[in-house]
DNA sequence: ACTAAAGTTTCATGGGATGGAAGTTTCTGA
DNA sequence: TCAGAAACTTCCATCCCATGAAACTTTAGT
């Protein structure tokens, strides 16, 4: 074990550096060569090289002609039968669709993840303005409309704890003062829907 | 090593067995105890906890009230990322949609993967029969009407290659006579869609 | 309460993972 | 076209960590 393993807190295990490669595949980051992994995950080449190898032969991982690393179709026909896409997609779907086909506007669904708003699936209206949400992205809960619907039907205690966190500000005009939010999620509690600035969504939030 | 795993062809390696365990989760198993995954997999019990452990960790399991384990939103959300999610959806769900709205009937999206029909997403018709294809399942080539779309623009060597194998035969129905499938496959082409007795329905197939 | 089944922890052992270095292929620019 | 560099792949001696049987704890069923 070289002395820099041990001096870094890095994972030992292969899996959690199998599983911090994979993670690698972001947003910004669909597609990766050996080098780009190497350097996100400071792992050493030939390390890299191996565990990618067999990520790829299990079907995990696709390389394509570009010499690029592109997540495969095991790994998303796995993701598949997650409870996400079984339960949301097939049930909350149509109802979507009709949010959609009346409205016109983007419909968003997303569900409370790790004190995050992780989205499930979005419409995007053609007439409408196109959005920094994708699917699979992560935003925080105060500065979105699903966001404070999800916020505000959680327990009084995990409210609080969320509150007492520094809340980052994106734009100007996100409200990040504790009492503003309050009062915010009061509203959303009462009306049953999220009002902001910009655009009107609706959540649906479930346990 | 035990005598057992000498002889039994079972992955030695790590990172193999995570795949397994993950690849356990299919249609039919949406949810499983570790009991259930070590069945499945064969592996001793408290291997099966351990590497189970760490993939929960890493959010690419999670674990219900109930006992059982799921897929994790972290390995959802890397699947997002899949040159299928980004790219197929993104710009053919539009197009689906407007399909679906003209016909009412099922439409199902699905791309060649492995010499099988990969279904990647489809809307479901509230007034058609239910079908059993679902997003992220596999089906045979030559029994559905994607699936014949997507082989009948393959190279003229795959077709037969793909003819020369055994043919499953799910239904009476079913072409299973290379020669048949051969004139079938040719008018698919000449039409540029595909008609089956049960049912009608057109995929979009791409590089 | 009792029992069986499911889940969890422990620990000595050796086999598979490790990563530096050398070798090979692919890209780049003159 | 051809060096030279960068990216990728293979090799292999060393040793860490995965292994799984067994003991233990918790949960579910009667």
């Amino acid at each position: 074990m070289s002395p820099a393993r041990v001096e870094s807190g890095a994972p030992t295990a292969l899996l959690e550096r199998a599983m911090e490669i994979l993670s690698c595949f972001d947003p910004k980051h669909s597609a990766l060569t050996l080098t780009q992994i190497a350097e996100l995950t400071k792992l050493p080449m030939s390390t890299c090289h191996r565990i990618v190898g067999t990520l790829e032969a299990g079907g995990f991982l696709s390389k394509g002609s570009d010499r690029k690393f592109r997540v495969g179709t095991k790994l998303w026909t796995i993701a598949q039968h997650a409870p996400l896409s079984e339960r949301l997609r097939e049930s909350a779907l149509p109802t979507l669709a009709r949010l959609y086909e009346e409205t016109g506007e983007n419909v968003t669904l997303a569900v409370l993840d790790r004190g995050q708003a992780l989205y499930v699936d979005r419409l995007v209206g053609e007439r409408s303005i196109p959005t920094i949400s994708r699917a699979g992205g992560h935003l925080p809960l105060h500065t979105t409309g699903v966001g404070k619907v999800l916020l505000a039907y959680q327990s009084e205690k995990a409210i609080e704890q969320y509150l007492a966190q520094p809340l980052p500000k994106p734009t100007p005009q996100s409200i990040t003062q504790p009492d503003a939010l309050r009062r915010d999620l009061a509203d959303v509690r009462k009306n049953g829907y999220s009002i902001t600035r910009q655009e009107m969504t609706r959540g649906s939030g479930s346990i």
